[in-house]
DNA sequence: ACAAAAGTGTTGAGAGTACACCCATGC
DNA sequence: GCATGGGTGTACTCTCAACACTTTTGT
């Protein structure tokens, strides 16, 4: 990762005065999946969304942009992170990592701002529909058909899904954007979504799942109705192990 | 990675004026590969080492530190390490990546900093033996036997280790530590020494190598003189894949 | 001849993959 | 019964890891 690759954070910049050293906000991808279309319940056709808040200033007044802000003076990053998750979404006790730090010197067309960014992962069942407490216009846009962005918050965005499936393939963050309880199919359609890869074996996927000194999930007992033979319901287990060993290169 | 960790950027704080915004600094670990003992030549006995340097001011005056600095108004992130990199070790051109930005609020008894630190790999033939042009005090000191560090620097050499570790795992920037040509058993040696793991088994390690498109090392032609028979040095191929899929933990 | 270090071959266990098949429910 | 989706078994291939073995140099 190059640092070349520059972003902006967002609204208010004008509270902030020029000075003769940067300034430093906070910006955070918050990722969910949610159905394509409103009405399905069962979430048949999942879709890999993220929350971006429309300006309402210039510059790029009218540009969706992710959501951030500046860093209090006494507020650590992560806790400024999470204090614009909960403005945008009302959700606390959310997965957050810090993703990169952004501070190419011509990305703020006002003055020098360096974005730390992090990016969280919700599940949806949590979401109100509409908790954005501000009167700023937030809205999902699904990462494969993205609107224009203000600042470089596309290569941000690009950055954070590169990071997401890399991560998903070797820990189990998968889990933090389902339902406590999930069905093995959920599970492989979180996978399919976010790696862009409809052709996992259901077989294979499932064997895996319940390999010896791998077992990440339990079954619960209870079930969910679909078109067939019910699906039984999965729990994360606890006490999982959470990282796999890297295939290496070169050992 | 929790935000909990922190750290603070290195002298002449005092240039900085108490404002009402954070300050900004860039930290740079500088990793190379050195012999224990300074006499001998083919490197039998390497340690991966980091370039510290020791404070002529307070806070924790006296005491071992990350090389960094402050961020110029118009000049990005990565500039910035390299010109601290540069000062330090004289050296230019080198594999250089962000590793995470360090922000507690606390974390400077001074005023609030706000620390992007970065990773780099330099090879030791590069090295000078004493490159550093300013005044300061600088040395190598081995991972594995760390001073005490000033700030929360140990904090930050425990990530930065962390993530050597990972990224030699399933890409080639073990050859970053290297001269241009080195023997297939030096190269065994970088993965043995950064991974604490002395049990690497030769055969093996040389197929990997070799295997059916993922030829990453070519043989040059010419010979190093060892104790036994003569090793073949080998360069690092410039069209190799230098990433591996990583071993999923569900597909 | 011997030591030292480079370099190779063989083999069995386990993981990955493809694909066919069986099971439980609603209509 | 039939459609629909959940859930399993089998067999082949490839990778991984252990370890014994051969080769080339210096003394």
């Amino acid at each position: 990762m190059k640092d070349t690759i520059t972003t902006q954070p967002t609204e208010a910049l004008e509270k902030a005065p020029v000075r003769d050293h940067p300034t430093v906000a906070v910006d955070v991808v918050i990722f969910a999946l949610r159905a394509k279309s409103p009405e399905l319940d069962h979430p048949t056709d999942l879709d890999l969304q993220v929350l971006l808040i429309r300006r309402g200033t210039e510059p790029f007044k009218g540009m969706w942009a992710i959501p951030g802000g500046f860093v209090g003076l006494d507020e650590s990053l992560e806790d400024a992170a999470r204090r614009e998750l909960a403005e945008e979404t009302g959700v606390t006790d959310v997965w957050l990592e810090q993703l990169y730090t952004f501070g190419a010197p011509d990305r703020d067309p006002r003055t020098r701002v360096i974005s730390v960014t992090y990016y969280a992962l919700v599940s949806a069942d949590l979401l109100d529909p509409h908790a954005g407490s501000d009167a700023t216009e937030a809205a999902w846009h699904s990462m494969y058909n993205l609107p224009p962005l203000a600042f470089d918050h596309d290569a941000i965005l690009d950055y954070a899904l590169q990071r997401l499936r890399y991560k998903i393939e070797y820990s189990a963050v998968a889990f933090q954007l389902l339902p406590e309880e999930f069905t093995l199919r959920e599970l492989q359609e979180v996978y399919m979504v976010i790696l862009n890869d409809y052709e996992l074996d259901k077989a294979n996927f499932r064997k895996k799942l319940q390999r010896e000194g791998n077992e990440v999930v339990e079954p619960t007992g209870r079930f969910r109705e679909t078109g067939g033979r019910p699906a039984e319901l999965y729990r994360f287990r606890e006490d999982a192990k959470l990282e796999i060993k890297a295939r290496r290169l070169f050992p």
